[in-house]
DNA sequence: TTTGACCTGGGAACCAATGT
DNA sequence: ACATTGGTTCCCAGGTCAAA
């Protein structure tokens, strides 16, 4: 039907009859599905409007089955009435959740739910994958490592596929994961992936009036140029050493330290606002650092995937696109291409260090989450990942300073590209 | 009931890099 | 030289809900 991909790389599963056959066994489904099939690519434009005008009148209340048929039959149409253009795909079928599970699932359906798990993917955990010769492929056949240290998980590429693909299964729906090592899912998450990075490259820069720190104007933020000018230092530009630092870095703290901090790092308002933007669009960045940010009417990203909490990920996720976002860069690659800034390397280190933080139940780390919780949903009860508001100890705090000392003065090795951080 | 605001995913066109 | 693949950007249709 209409969802065959000219490309090779997308078979589909391989059963014609995905599981979960649908239970709206009425005739007036039969019905309708009839319809469908009858509307071969041959059809006239008339005889697809006469078709469509039967559908119409015959629906009122069957929802999301008859809304779905309905999709189906408009890419029939499309695809009839313009035989030379490339063959499309399905359009989202937006009403999917995880609760519902009503409605039969296509093999084009299923696609849609790996590219959209991948597009979560990339808001919630992790910009790209570190993959091995870009294979996507090989890193869905992968099995999980019974071996696996999530301590060691930054030690090398194989621990950090390794914990890449945790976060894949726990994000991945229930009815994808038989299908988990077939070829289509790996593309249609690559697809995924890319699709919302650019998305979201293009948006923030487009929005970013919404997100520039009060006070400054947004014309700076327009050119190459200017955003060199203007914030090369807020993003951690070292006149002396002549490189971009990783940890010293204005726009990271939420005082705009510049130097490491970490009782202020990853609070800056832009971060925030950034997620914001991602989660529920531009218009709600403007009112989160007062907690007035709400979710928007329209069917955003924090409906569709059900974010309720801040999640480690989308704290360095936000990070990462903070510093691009004011950075020299043009495009979003994993290395900058003006600023040579290792992103995809940088965001490992960051979520090193909360993930770190977290585990030795640090102070820093699980206020980090309550600060974001508090701005980003203030209706939520308690924070996940901040284990509820804790009290402010001296004892605490002089145990987190010693934490940070030490964490700070361990030994650094220099035959990496980038210099050791701190001396 | 219609309109409008706000937001999304994806088609289409395009460019660049890579394969053959 | 041509084909294929990968990625970016522009634009549009569609979902949702409040206001008119």
């Amino acid at each position: 039907m209409s969802q065959s991909l000219s490309h090779s790389r997308s078979p589909g599963p391989d059963s014609p009859s995905p599981p979960g056959t649908p239970d709206t066994s009425c005739d007036h489904i039969a019905h309708l599905k009839s319809l469908i099939l009858l509307c071969a690519p041959r059809k006239s434009g008339r005889e697809l409007a006469e078709l469509r005008a039967k559908l119409s009148a015959s629906v009122d209340d069957e929802g999301r089955v008859v809304q779905h048929l309905k999709h189906r039959l408009i890419d029939v149409e499309n695809e009839a009435s313009n035989p030379n253009k490339r063959s499309r795909r399905s359009r989202n079928h937006r009403t999917e959740g995880i609760e519902e599970q009503t409605v039969e699932l296509t093999a084009t359906e299923l696609e849609t739910r790996a590219r959209q798990t991948g597009r979560k993917f990339v808001i919630l955990c992790g910009l790209w994958l570190c993959l091995a010769d870009d294979d996507y492929d090989a890193f869905f056949k992968a099995d999980p490592d019974d071996e696996y240290d999530a301590e060691l998980r930054f030690n090398s590429d194989d621990d950090i596929r390794q914990g890449q693909l945790r976060e894949v299964l726990d994000i991945l729906p229930d009815d994808l994961m038989p299908f988990r090592k077939r070829t289509w899912l790996a593309q249609a998450f690559k697809d995924g992936m890319n699709s919302q990075r650019s998305h979201t490259r293009t948006r923030l820069r487009k929005d970013v009036h919404h997100i520039v720190p009060e006070g400054i104007p947004a014309a700076r933020v327009a050119t190459q140029q200017s955003r060199i000018q203007h914030f090369r230092s807020l993003i951690g530009w070292d006149e002396e050493k002549n490189r971009y630092s990783i940890w010293n870095v204005p726009f990271l703290h939420g005082n705009e330290s510049a130097t490491l901090d970490f009782d202020e790092v990853f609070r800056h308002p832009v971060l925030l606002k950034i997620f914001a933007c991602i989660i529920r669009g531009s218009a709600s960045a403007d009112g989160v650092m007062r907690g007035t940010s709400r979710l928007p009417r329209a069917n955003v990203m924090q409906r569709i995937h059900h974010i309720e909490y801040t999640m480690p990920g989308a704290i360095v996720d936000s990070a990462i696109w903070a510093i691009w976002l004011f950075s020299g860069d043009e495009d979003f690659l994993p290395t900058g291409d003006f600023t040579a800034i290792n992103y995809r390397d940088r965001h490992d280190e960051y979520l090193d260090k909360i993930l770190e933080g977290l585990r030795r139940q640090q102070k820093w780390a699980r206020d980090l989450f309550v600060f974001w919780d508090s701005h980003l949903f203030p209706s939520t009860n308690g924070s996940h990942y901040g284990g509820g508001v804790q009290q402010d100890h001296e004892e605490d705090r002089g145990e987190i300073e010693d934490a940070t000392d030490a964490m700070l003065n361990m030994p650094t090795v220099s035959d990496a590209e980038d210099e050791d951080e701190v001396d």
